[in-house]
DNA sequence: CTCCTTAGTTGCTGTCTGCAACGAAGCAAG
DNA sequence: CTTGCTTCGTTGCAGACAGCAACTAAGGAG
């Protein structure tokens, strides 16, 4: 049997797919879990959102993770804290442009507010949506299989309390990091279970002395337990 | 900003990576998680593991599953039973014959049997490991960690009582799925509460008057629930 | 001073898991 | 035929945990 197949410099050199990094950045705000979308300025798809992404650059990226810093870096302006890889998906009918397409799906959440200063140069054509939108209009190329994929590796994790660097400021109250998990599971928790369970899996720590003051009784405030 | 990220066909072609499908086939033997593995003839790596691959080839595969059916009937002899998509790495590092590698990871279960009749023809280069020995050992490339990806995920799995298609015969009894479940996950389940769990999930339909004879009591005779 | 809201805790109950024991059903040895 | 061994299948029980509800605590608004 010819080892043709592991031989990459060998007799026929054969194309390569056109590859990409898509990324799929969420954040909880208004009580929503929300995934920015950009709007396509030219066809195909011309006008339907799709997640933001860019063309990998072997020349450019070490790896794939340094692939989807750069893309985001340029994309959205800003780095992510700590994307993760969602899925692969790629296929001769994915996107018109490629006789043959593969994308690598990436995953991050941020604060709201981290993306708030590259609005006012791209607001144009990047925007929040939230996520039950976002599956339910019709979206470029199969964009909304690769948001339904982040968002349900997404949910496993917060369901299990790892939650994402990004997905709360460095220090929060135990009532908004429940609000925020709400959010991303899309349905209410128990507070005393919720608290619970926080407790059992050591993943917050009270910041001694520190209280969030506000309209009614002061909260204890927390910080991710580092790793 | 130029959208010189989206263009493929535009002014700059970019080179692509690399790209391969590798196929980490499990089964269970001995009471034991396998993994199949082939020994590497030539460099990089001589003489070492390496999971089974190919290259992709976008003029042959519609899509990714094709391209992992494909690379599995050309380095196996069979078709799988639904292999599952379980990660992609990619980067300048990995693979010394090529500037930039990039790899789609593919699980599949099966009976051991069905890998016997191939392995006439490749038994040379082509043999079951234990999972924990192919984890312990040093493998060709970044293989290990492609390993311990789809351990974690087949486990996870077979944790939540979706067992993989391949993973028993069609017609099997709770004593056997028990006991493959056991060689995954890699320790001991408690036999009531592993069919209460099964009886909830609803994954296993009994053949009724089907029996398993042997030496001792004869056991109900199962199926997966379709789907 | 009273009311309202959020913070944080406590108690209870139903569910589920892990452990153990038990009877049932076959075969083999004596 | 009886006894013993093995696996099959079920049952009972204790501990752990999640969900529900109620309660107290601590602030501000009116």
């Amino acid at each position: 049997m010819s080892d043709d197949l592991d031989l990459p410099l060998g007799r026929p050199e054969h194309p390569m797919p056109f590859t990409r990094v898509e990324i799929a950045t969420f954040a909880v705000e208004a009580g929503q879990l929300q995934v920015l979308l950009g709007q396509r300025a030219e066809a195909p798809y011309k006008g339907r959102w799709a997640l933001p992404g860019g063309v990998l650059r072997i020349d450019k990226d070490a790896d794939l993770d340094a692939a989807c810093q750069r893309v985001a870096k340029e994309r959205l302006g800003v780095a992510l804290p700590a994307p993760c890889l969602v899925t692969a998906v790629g296929g001769r009918k994915r996107d018109p442009r490629a006789p043959w397409a593969l994308s690598v799906v990436y995953r991050a959440m941020v604060r709201p507010s981290t993306l708030a200063a590259v609005a006012g140069k791209r607001l144009t054509d990047l925007r929040w949506h939230t996520a039950d939108e976002a599956l339910a209009a019709p979206l470029a190329f199969d964009h909304d299989q690769l948001i339904q994929s982040a968002v349900d590796q997404l949910r496993g994790e917060v369901a299990a309390l790892r939650f994402p660097a990004g997905m709360m400021d460095t220090e929060f109250t135990l009532g908004e990091l429940q609000a925020a998990s709400e959010a991303v599971l899309g349905k209410p928790l128990d507070k005393s279970s919720f608290r619970r369970r926080l407790d059992a899996a050591e993943v917050v720590l009270p910041v001694y002395g520190t209280m969030r003051t506000g309209a009614n009784r002061p909260a204890q405030v927390f910080r991710l337990v580092a790793g």
